[in-house]
DNA sequence: GCAAAAGTGTTAGATCTACACCCATGA
DNA sequence: TCATGGGTGTAGATCTAACACTTTTGC
């Protein structure tokens, strides 16, 4: 890292984020229709310029509020930073790319420029490399949706359990069964019964418990699927 | 992302890179002692800044290449990107990371400044940030020990099993036991036995046989862990 | 023969999916 | 009482860690 003191051409910096939502059972992404070139009329992610004094999740979280209300953004990680020197026409850009979620059942409003997109139907042409950012979040969200607890974040407050493999299934892109989600879940020690009840519905029927997730910070449920430490091992921290 | 033809201010990007390898049964990480400040005297990940026309991971291969021959690299990944404002004393600073990864048994030639250090004695007080991102590539290797082939990138070409055990044992940190650790690849079909045999030590002990990994791509091997996609269920790509 | 190291067999436990069955409610 | 959706029980399959046991070698 050597370095001087002189003028050095520097890249500039802008932060994306792939904000997700299931939307009427489906997994969908907030894009933006760029009004300027290059890529005018092309889907995007929203996002934008690095500003000093800024750190990376501060950017887009400050980037995102010009698109939607951030105080309904119930997750927020860095997902890859890219660089391809041609991935802008004109200048010498990177972007580091966030992953965001949205619980379902907000609505928040949104600039006439901008909407939902089911993931599995999203633009086959989205402005500079955005379509492959939005699959790699969506692979992101699926794999953690398997080993963590980060449903917690795609889900209302309060849910039932068949709600909730809803939301898991849309995620997820294939069904998943409410009964065993319950007892994975219950097991993993992440559900929390609120005490209440739904009300059937009109054709009747049991009414549903209703329950929370008992943390909503990220945990890792499953750690180590295969190859596990030995059983008394505290692995040290570090 | 709204863009002007006008000057923008932009920081300045390097990429550094957590190269870690197994040595005398420790996982090592390769470290390099700064001459200059800020931070002269400190411990640092090696890397540099980011030239135009460079994507990111040529950046990191160019980077590295003064330090150690990248033809021993095996793998190299990014890892993620950090730009605390303050994380450079003097300049507005991005710095993107990536996990490095060299096969055991190769000792390249390093210059006199650079060196390994064992990750879990690894200096408590090193150059920027360079401690978190040497312990988030730890993790993320062990993460991707357990569900997927990369040890193919810590492995020599060939190897008896128990060779093998030792190194998921050193980038682990808990002991792994070969019996098991054979059945478990052996299952997930990505060891190939080369045919030959290991000749017994001083001691005697019956001669073990050698084995190779049967792709050297990387290859998720466990995708699944629970609340996998029902039995005849190929899910779509995208 | 004996020690040492590798490899095999086996067992007990955990956890997962699938599905049958029971429960609670509205009409 | 019947349809509807929620919840529980259970069986079968898979996979795992642990460990005893067998095999093959050097001395």
């Amino acid at each position: 890292m050597s370095e001087r003191g002189e003028e050095r051409r520097s890249p500039t910096h802008v932060t994306l984020a792939a904000v997700l939502q299931v939307r009427e059972a489906r997994l969908c992404v907030l894009l933006w229709e760029r009004g300027r070139e290059p890529f005018s009329g092309a889907w995007s992610l929203p996002g934008g310029y690095l500003e000093p004094a800024l750190a990376l999740d501060d950017s887009i979280r400050s980037q995102l509020a010009r698109k939607v209300d951030v105080a309904e953004l119930s997750w927020l990680e860095q997902l890859e930073t890219v660089g391809d020197p041609d991935r802008h026409p004109a200048e010498w850009q990177l972007a580091t790319a966030y992953l965001g979620l949205v619980p379902l059942g907000l609505d928040p409003e949104l600039p006439p420029d901008t909407s939902w997109h089911p993931v599995e139907r999203r633009p086959a042409e989205m402005a500079f490399d955005h379509r492959a950012i939005v699959r790699d979040a969506r692979e992101r969200l699926r794999a953690k949706l398997s080993y963590t607890n980060i449903a917690f974040a795609l889900a209302p407050e309060s849910f039932a359990i068949s709600e909730l493999a809803a939301i898991y299934t849309a995620a997820l892109g294939y069904p998943v069964d409410p009964t065993n989600l319950r007892r994975v879940l219950e097991r993993r020690g992440v559900l929390e019964p609120t005490g209440e009840r739904r009300t059937s519905g009109p054709g009747g029927g049991r009414p549903a418990a209703v329950y929370r997730f008992g943390s909503r910070e990220l945990e890792v449920t499953d750690p180590f699927a295969v190859l596990r430490p030995p059983a008394g091992s505290g692995r040290a921290a570090g």
